[in-house]
DNA sequence: GGGGAGA
DNA sequence: TCTCCCCAACGCGGG
DNA sequence: CCCGCG
């Protein structure tokens, strides 16, 4: 991929890659070029976790420096191989039609229009109602927080483990942590957001001096925030493996709850991550198949009267 | 990044 | 032919 | 109902 354009052929679809000698990332250097060849080597382990999700991407064409862009829509012209999903909400009246990323080359021909992050719906279209996770979403508000976001995943990953549950770990590649409680695609989005709320309240009263759950970033006196509000149709957490626009190109990787306890926010970019995905696998695979039931804490909580 | 509208 | 504009507007919950 | 937040 050393000239400016040329057309790849994927599955018998042909994709035009243009510009590819662009500067993405200027301070490390990584280009368009770059990018896809990160995409083309982490789709086996980035794809399932798109797969027949409502996609939502962030588009920075002229750089991370440059102007950016969300796009909800599948845009004018898009190849009638990448395969949409309408999605009608009320009030007022709107439809649009999401991109879902179901195959190799679609996920490159988003490359080519520099989608540089990757925010797949928390349901999938075969139950769009239903979440197939609760996540929480730990934001330091100050760097240099990185010991309470290790600190504050492990404590949750305990009272997980008390309700019955069990909590995958990903860097979000920016500064925080992302937690993948994967479910049974059976609970409305407000029960699982009512759920996370009291697990997050859970794991502040363990760790009142670190953890907070208030919005008021005033009121957060540098703690981290346990960001359970996530947890609501067409909300944007980055996938696993989506690269993010920050310098350096770093990623969002699935992590081991070993590694946690030494949590650094951005231990890989799109071009190391390769090798380490290749070497591991894919952590977060048990996020698609361990479908587990809210039923103990939910009756716990009927009982308590907390709903 | 690329299509469409308007000059 | 050139330049400019558009690409999302939403859910939540507290005051 | 608006506002702050993500
Ligand atoms: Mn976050
Ligand atoms: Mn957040």
């Amino acid at each position: 991929m050393t000239t400016g354009e040329q057309v790849v052929t994927i599955n018998g679809r042909q994709v035009r890659l243009t510009n590819l000698q662009k500067v993405l990332w200027p301070e490390a250097g990584y280009t368009k070029a770059a990018l896809i060849k990160y995409l083309l080597a982490v789709y086996p382990y980035m794809g399932p976790h798109l797969c027949q999700r409502p996609l939502v991407v962030t588009r920075w064409p002229d750089g991370i420096c440059g102007k950016s862009f969300y796009q909800k829509n599948a845009p004018y012209h898009t190849p009638d191989w990448v395969e949409t999903f309408t999605w009608e909400s009320g009030e007022p009246e709107r439809t649009i039609d999401y991109i879902l990323c179901n195959n190799l080359e679609t996920l490159v021909w988003l490359g080519n229009l520099a989608c540089l992050e990757y925010h797949p719906w928390l349901s999938s279209i075969q139950q769009v109602n239903n979440p197939d996770f609760l996540i929480f979403d730990l934001d330091p508000s100050r760097p240099g927080s990185s010991a309470a976001v290790g600190e504050i995943a492990l404590t949750l990953r305990e009272i997980l483990w008390k309700l019955g549950l069990e909590g995958y770990p990903k860097t979000s590649g920016a500064t925080g942590m992302h937690i993948y409680v994967p479910l049974e695609a059976v609970y409305p989005y407000e029960t699982v957001r009512k759920t996370a709320a009291f697990i997050a309240s859970l794991v502040v009263a363990a760790l009142p001096r670190i953890a907070t759950t208030n919005r008021s970033v005033r009121q957060r006196e540098g703690k981290v925030y346990i960001d359970y509000l996530q947890n609501a149709r067409g909300q944007t957490i980055c996938a696993p493996y989506s690269p993010r626009p920050l310098p350096g190109a770093p990623v969002s990787v699935p992590l081991t709850w070993e590694e946690v306890v030494n949590f650094t926010p951005r231990p890989y970019n799109i071009e190391t991550a390769i090798l380490r995905v290749n070497g591991v696998g894919d952590l977060f695979a048990p996020v698609l198949e361990n479908r587990q039931s809210l039923k103990p804490v939910l009756s716990y909580l009927a009982r308590k009267k907390v709903f």
